[in-house]
RNA sequence: GCGAGGGUAGCCAAGCCAGGUCCAAGGCGGCAGACUCAAGAUCUGCUGGCGUAGGCCAUCGCCGGUUCGAAUCCGGCCCCUCGCACCA
């Protein structure tokens, strides 16, 4: 075992710092400074136990908030947690029908035995995760959240709050009623169609595709035939029907079509009016002709078992020449007739005939056609043009004709639209989930183009993280459109206040909620009733608009102004095209402008290989407070910060972790070594303080942008360097040493806030080291920097030099560059200051003034203004710096040092080689 | 398709926006040594090639360009990953 865990129980030492910053309450926001941060991340679904890689961001967010509030900021770092929408009845539902896996998977993670008969109770379920996040995770890993924040989105408080946003936006036209298509369970009514599969037992990852049903006549009759591809109309060639299945007649408005049974059971909940009123077998339509519109072509209906009864209509038209499935069905029949090609594309001249001809496929029944249908439709789309073949669309590229053409078609009434799932999707309930056209749905009007525009210039004025983002942003926000704002079905959030049957979806009640956590905290302490928070109540708090009808109004107020907007909003990628841009957006449509948000920072995930979730076999999986327990927190805090940039994916790793730990106890031993130090002053102590104080600069600057990797890396890494070297040297001062480690302890409390309380306290220090001022650099003196960089430097050429000549030498010398040298140098460096050119010419028309060889003196100039091209020169005392090094040299060497000027032998002939900051050298 | 990110030594991963101090940080792994009865842990050194003087050559996906100088800037190409709406 380590030291460090046989002299400190480090578990302990969480406990400790943690119990005494909560009693002391020092994570409360209060206003004291003037200078305020609020910063907050995405709350957190209630969707059951998170994984060690949920907590990279809240991490983030602590490390930041500690950051600022000891450089003079009131900070407020507010939770919450976002109980709407599916995921907590889910989890509810599985319990209440034993699901063993669930029943499982909570025991697993600790879940007491009495409580799991409680979660059949979605609310239950919301305030048991909500505990369990805050005591397991939040606190336990050191945050300092304002606990007495914390809300949660089906709270009465925060439902009149957003039945207040939504009035809000309904006052500004933003709400507007539309159809809109929904995935549909017929027994179990709206469900969600999402990859994490909560309300589907199949098909999480359907898309939804939208056929084009283009209606050729047949004997009076329609026949619909469905197509993603509605402009190859004009190769069309002959049908596909089914000869093996019964289809149905319908009446769609006052036409009749024929379609597979299952289709009109879909058409019935995507269109008004249809209705079955007879049966037709397939085998009765095959052999006749029919009528293709726009090109007027009459056209006969071929057998096809492709025609799926399950896909759209069931009903095919076939473009051979473009379509593979066509072209090899055709061929299957003998070829009774020939392709038409609509379509000019380089490196084809049939398309499909050559692409089925070179993938070899055999028949119909090859599961190949569906690759060669995709290289063909992604070619022909991007690169093919409409040829003569097309009357009025010839010379159009694929991409455009395809949509004029849809265009027309639904225009003239000759063709229809039908949405219909990529895939079969299955409901919990084993039905099979349909499209069902939703009439009067409200939306929220993101496509607004004023509101669009305001956006997009006010995200020129925020501090976005990361960079890229910033430029992307612009770009979501004109692709965002309106969305599908409430919905109905058995989950949680607010009812609608415009029809209460709906409930509002959990996206769009969770955009505004920031400013919600200033009121939470009067809820959540009793200084005001829910019943009084009512639309006068909101609109005086945040927007200024008419007057308190109590006192306590005018202090929320005040408050609100005060915190308010948000400086940083920080979550997942996940978030980057949903979450952040309608943040930003009800902001900008709702709130004054100051108090639009300021900043976001988006941080990428933890992973396991290739993207994978964090699963038992790799590591990670285990309880948050396991792995706290493990590896111990301060480690876990370092490895967030440090792994990698926040802005990449990092793949979770046992033996990674585990070497955070130890260097946290190797940091924790080289602390108390230092502490032990009761040396004199020295030399090298000036070093240390110039090497400290410019890590110190790195650190500080990294966090100006919240780099924190880059300012872990300084002050854990690079500083663990300079204080080894440090005493390697032989320094020892304890006067300086106890004053940088004063300064140190406090440039590394943010990151490892416990271990750094532990040190503080170490250094006889009373008060919390969390609520210092933050460290500031002192004059860095560059050129004692300098010097040590050259003492280096030379000890690596000798060792270099030894290494390939493999001579044993017993003396060594060190040969400084001469006076004259350093004076060129001198004057070359003021040429540049001063006059900001540097070349031969003026600096020889200086030298020439010396005296000195001219000879040597032209070469040796050329060779350093080249060399100033690479490296920072300065004028520093070499020699005396050496001889001061010279034991230390002797030590390290293992032979006779001796530092020359002109002064020792030179039996080869070295010295004149000496340059600043290179001496020569000679070894025997 | 739309949008984004990335390819760096045996592996992981910094550096790239602001070109020179990059013969590329740090870590892992490997080798050697110290300590130890031993193992582990810890500490020290080495870890692309060549080299009897601090040097030379090679390397940052591939090809080309800009520049005195490119991992870094520009253009083209190849490959990989991710997000895309009712899912938080």
């Amino acid at each position: 075992m380590l030291d460090f865990f046989l002299l400190m129980d480090f578990e302990e030492m969480e406990r400790k710092w943690q119990k005494r910053w909560f009693d002391g309450k020092i994570y409360e926001a209060r206003r004291e400074k003037g200078k305020k941060f609020f910063i907050h991340f995405a709350y957190p679904g209630i969707s059951g136990y998170l994984h060690v890689g949920h907590m990279r961001g809240f991490t983030y967010a602590d490390v930041i908030a500690r950051y600022m509030r000891m450089n003079g900021y009131d900070v407020i770092f507010p939770a919450g947690f976002h109980a709407t929408g599916l995921p907590a009845v889910s989890l509810a539902k599985k319990v209440a029908r034993n699901d063993e896996k669930m029943l499982e998977y909570l025991r697993q993670n600790g879940c007491p035995e009495e409580i799991i008969p409680k979660l059949k109770d979605p609310e239950e379920v919301v305030r048991y995760f909500s505990r369990v996040y805050v005591e397991d995770y939040w606190k336990k890993f050191g945050f300092l959240i304002d606990y007495t924040r914390l809300m949660n989105t089906i709270s009465l408080g925060y439902k009149k709050f957003i039945q207040w946003q939504f009035r809000q936006l309904m006052k500004k036209e933003l709400l507007v009623q539309k159809p809109h298509y929904a995935p549909y369970c017929p027994n179990c009514g709206p469900v969600a169609v999402d990859k994490s599969e909560t309300d589907i037992s199949e098909g999480g990852d359907a898309e939804i595709l939208e056929f084009t049903l283009i209606k050729f006549r047949f004997d009076g009759r329609i026949l619909p035939a469905a197509t993603l591809r509605p402009e190859t109309i004009f190769g069309v060639t002959n049908m596909w029907v089914n000869d093996s299945i019964e289809y149905v007649i319908a009446r769609v408005g006052d036409e009749e079509w024929i379609v597979s049974e299952k289709a009109a059971e879909k058409l019935r909940y995507q269109m008004e009016d249809v209705e079955v009123v007879g049966r037709i077998h397939g085998s009765e339509i095959v052999g006749k002709k029919c009528v293709a519109p726009i090109v007027n072509r009459e056209v006969p209906i071929f057998p096809a078992e492709f025609a799926d009864p399950d896909i759209a209509t069931g009903i095919v038209m076939s473009v051979p020449a473009h379509a593979p499935y066509d072209y090899v069905a055709l061929r299957d029949i003998g070829m009774p007739v020939e392709p038409i090609v609509i379509i000019d594309i380089k490196g084809y001249e049939i398309p499909a005939k050559e692409i089925v001809e070179k993938m070899g496929i055999e028949n119909q029944r090859d599961e190949r056609l569906e690759e060669a249908t995709q290289i063909i439709y992604k070619d022909e789309f991007h690169k093919g043009v409409m040829n003569e073949n097309c009357n009025g669309y010839a010379g159009m590229s694929v991409n455009e004709a395809k949509e004029e053409i849809k265009e027309r078609m639904f225009s003239e009434g000759i063709a229809e639209l039908m949405r219909e799932f990529s895939r079969r999707v299955i409901c919990r309930c084993g039905e099979e989930v349909v499209i069902k056209r939703v009439p009067n749905q409200w939306f929220i009007k993101y496509s607004d183009e004023d509101l669009t525009r305001k956006s997009i210039e006010w995200v020129n004025e925020m501090n976005i993280f990361p960079r890229e983002y910033k430029d992307e942003l612009p770009k979501i926000l004109e692709w965002y459109g309106d969305r599908a704002c409430i919905r109905q079905g058995s989950w949680l959030g607010t009812p609608f206040p415009f029809d209460e049957n709906w409930i509002i979806e959990p996206i769009s009640d969770s955009t505004l909620y920031p400013a919600y956590y200033i009121i939470a905290k009067y809820v959540n302490e009793g200084k005001i009733d829910v019943e009084e928070m009512d639309d006068d109540f909101f609109n005086y708090v945040f927007l200024g608009e008419g007057a308190a009808r109590r006192e306590i109004w005018e202090r929320i107020k005040e408050e609100f102004e005060y915190w308010y907007p948000v400086d940083i909003n920080l979550g997942g990628k996940e978030h980057k095209t949903v979450h952040f841009p309608v943040f930003i957006m009800n902001h900008v449509a709702i709130m004054p402008r100051r108090h639009y948000p300021r900043g976001i920072f988006a941080h990428w995930w933890v992973t396991q290989k290739a993207g994978m979730k964090i699963s038992k076999s790799k590591g990670g999986a285990e309880p948050i407070p396991d792995a706290a327990k493990k590896y111990g927190v301060d480690a876990l805090r370092l490895y967030y910060c440090h792994i990698g940039s926040p802005f990449v994916d990092v793949e979770w790793d046992d033996e990674t972790v585990e070497q955070y730990k130890k260097r946290i106890a190797r940091t924790w031993n080289l602390f108390q070594q230092l502490l032990s130090l009761n040396g004199k002053k020295a030399e090298i102590d000036e070093w240390l303080v110039s090497a400290f104080n410019e890590k110190l600069k790195v650190a500080r600057e990294a966090m100006r942008e919240f780099d924190m990797r880059k300012a872990s890396n300084a002050l854990f890494f690079e500083m663990h360097n300079i204080f080894n070297w440090y005493m390697k040297r032989g320094g020892g001062n304890e006067g300086v040493v106890k004053d940088i480690l004063h300064k140190w302890v406090r440039a590394i409390a943010p990151f490892t806030p416990h271990m750094a309380e532990e040190m503080w306290e170490n250094l006889g220090m009373k008060e919390f080291v969390t609520l210092q001022n933050y460290p500031e650099e002192e004059e860095i003196d560059y050129g004692v920097l300098k010097a040590e960089s050259v003492l280096t430097k030379t000890m690596d050429d000798i060792e270099e030099i030894r290494k390939v000549t493999g001579i044993k030498a017993s003396n060594i010398y060190i040969y400084i560059a001469p006076p004259w040298k350093w004076k060129i140098l001198e004057m070359a460096l003021q040429l540049e200051e001063e006059e900001g050119i540097l070349n031969m010419k003026n600096l020889m028309e200086k030298v020439k003034e010396m005296d000195v060889n001219m000879k040597e003196a032209s070469q040796y100039a050329a060779k350093l203004i080249q060399e100033m091209r690479k490296e920072k020169f300065m004028v520093i005392d070499e020699r005396k710096y050496m001889e001061n090094a010279k034991e230390f040299m002797e030590r390290e060497l293992g032979a006779k040092v001796h530092i020359c000027g002109d002064d020792c032998p030179d039996p080869a002939n070295k010295r004149r080689h000496a340059f600043p900051h290179r001496p020569a050298i000679y070894m025997e």
